[in-house]
DNA sequence: CTGAAAGCGCTAACAG
DNA sequence: CTGTTAGCGCTTTCAG
């Protein structure tokens, strides 16, 4: 077989380019790092042989040599074909881009045992930092790491065992705004379809629902709550149930954009609507005139990452934890009227 | 400061497990690895010392020593927050993982000089494996690796200078059955409205539509041609400047989802909407009555994996293309009426 | 300015 | 079953 038509696995290395240079191991290292000291024509050789060969440094001895850490941070999320995770992706990657730092990012699919899995490949491969939504309640290994100096950073929901530097929405508010507005054209009967219960952001955001009901003192809001409803499906399904009840709602809450997708499809072709504001906004739900509590995953993903960064630049600072503002955007669907065809007949 | 407080990037070794359990570094090696031929005993200790210390073994140092490519396959796509590539990358994700192999996912923004920044890192950091949505012309340096043993994949846009595996759509047949479905429906005036040019599949989806319409009889099928156009935005220019033009299209048709997004956007309130098909299905598709050429993404993701772990296990047959089967999916969108009002107050 | 030697953390190849 | 020796490809250290 002809070498230059297959050469399996072989790389040259370092000390090929030197030879070729008529240099020495290090020099040839010098050269190729552009470390100062080097005469330019040495430079210059060594940079002609190392494109003669078609060299690649290997940055795996390289980091080994050199006890750095690899330059790359591990980003878990759900599922990176889900809108919500994979912006937030895509805020990490542009803000570690800026620094040199590569992502690489690994789906969970919110399974605490997974995500344990992965983050100790990441971990193996000394990541220089760790982004991760938790789906787990242990983070004590996390903690290990976080003391050894690897900077951990929570990213949507934080963890509850342990301190470390967060950043999450403001899902009090989020939630206050979506209730009061519907509270304020009259709804009572307020229905809220929820993910997996043992997500912190859900308790939080059903906490904050229930606050403002009672606050309101609307006392019978705990028979209109559907939990750990978590795929499109299921919260399609859930919400034909609400609404095939005696007694039906007149608004649903939506926890967040999968949740609200389900509910669209629910909703579809149902003759009288109850007014909908979802958690999350998303594509086209201007289009769809879906009121959402809006707020930026991008910007989520590019804070951690900026907070991971500024571990890594020796920040000593206590953890801290970030909040991400909201905002409620009303668009068709909250404006459904709060007297069904029942309540109007009973007036 | 308390050592189990902070213990700045001390991770403990091989070396200091072995020392805890009283046995050399080898045999600590081997029953960290589960190798045989050690004493259950002594395994157990070792594990325990492993424990006990927090041990992590170092990917770096294990992958260079066993001359082995790092157990990652890069993958480089457009943008993770566009749902077409973050469905490729789950399906490479979960194909990968299925074999041990992590995914390292990189966002090009469709710039031939960043892809090409991003194969180079990814080849420094010897990724087993490579699959990539290029927007690239010259993949010369791609094809130094692939001979060097490194399997290359493109995904999506094949790449037209060198041979290698593509797992590509079918564009021809996808676009022809949107064309000669709106054909069907007496539309004459079809407008396109394409992406980059430069991009291999742009090019065959609009070689495909002139080449159904031209086969049609329908001449002036290039007044109706808009390319170039890369983001939602430009595309909702795009397609308001089409209909305010004195000859409007009777139809639309959108080669990829976000170009699909911003006609959708140009159209909302239009009196008159054209017929409309897309390229790519997408999320709420469905509710929002759109028309579409529907394919896999996910399904391009996984079988370029395949292809690569093939590769990885000797598969030595000629470079394949792989093509995706295409459905035209008919919803509302594309049964609106080829008589405009002024063709029919024509009539 | 350049080079020789040592070694990062681990595994392969041999001994025992 | 266990240990010793060497060395992956590179950078660090220390001499020229």
């Amino acid at each position: 077989m002809n070498p230059s038509e297959r050469d399996a696995g072989s790389h040259p290395t370092m000390r090929q380019v030197a030879a070729l240079a008529g240099v020495s191991l290090k020099t040839a290292s010098r050269a190729l790092n552009g470390e100062t000291y080097v005469a330019p024509a040495t430079a210059e050789r060594v940079r002609q042989a190392a494109a003669q060969l078609g060299f690649r440094r290997n940055v795996l001895a390289r980091e080994l040599r050199s006890g750095a850490r690899s330059r790359s941070v591990g980003l878990i999320i759900g599922d990176v074909a889900n809108p919500f995770y994979s912006q937030i992706a895509r805020g990490a990657e542009r803000q570690l881009r800026d620094h040199g730092l590569q992502l690489i990012t690994a789906s969970s699919d919110d399974d605490p045992e997974r995500e344990h899995d992965l983050v100790a490949e990441l971990l193996e491969r000394r990541v220089s930092g760790l982004l991760v939504v938790t789906s787990a309640t242990d983070h004590g290994y996390l903690d290990v790491e976080r003391r050894r100096g690897t900077p951990v950073v929570f990213l949507d929901r934080p963890a509850e065992d342990i301190v470390a530097d967060a950043v999450v929405i403001d899902n009090a508010t989020g939630v206050g705004l979506a209730v009061e507005y519907l509270l304020g054209r009259r709804h009572r009967r307020i229905a809220i379809v929820g993910d997996l219960a043992r997500l912190s952001t859900q308790r939080e955001r059903l906490a904050a629902f229930g606050a403002a009901m009672t606050a309101a003192g609307v006392g019978t809001w705990q028979r209109f709550v559907r939990a750990d409803v978590h795929d499109v499906a299921a919260a399609e399904r859930a919400v034909r149930e609400l609404m095939s009840a005696p007694t039906r709602p007149s608004a649903v809450f939506t926890t967040n954009n999968r949740i609200t997708t389900g509910a669209l499809r629910a909703l579809r072709d149902h003759a009288q609507p109850p007014a909908l504001i979802g958690f999350d906004d998303f594509d086209l739900a201007d289009l769809l005139g879906v009121s959402v509590v809006a707020h930026s995953p991008e910007l989520m993903g590019q804070l951690g990452a900026a907070r991971v960064i500024a571990r890594l630049q020796g920040d000593e600072s206590p953890p801290i934890r970030e909040l991400l503002p909201v905002t409620l955007i009303v668009r068709e669907s909250s404006e459904r009227s709060s007297r069904t065809r029942a309540a109007r007949r009973r007036t």
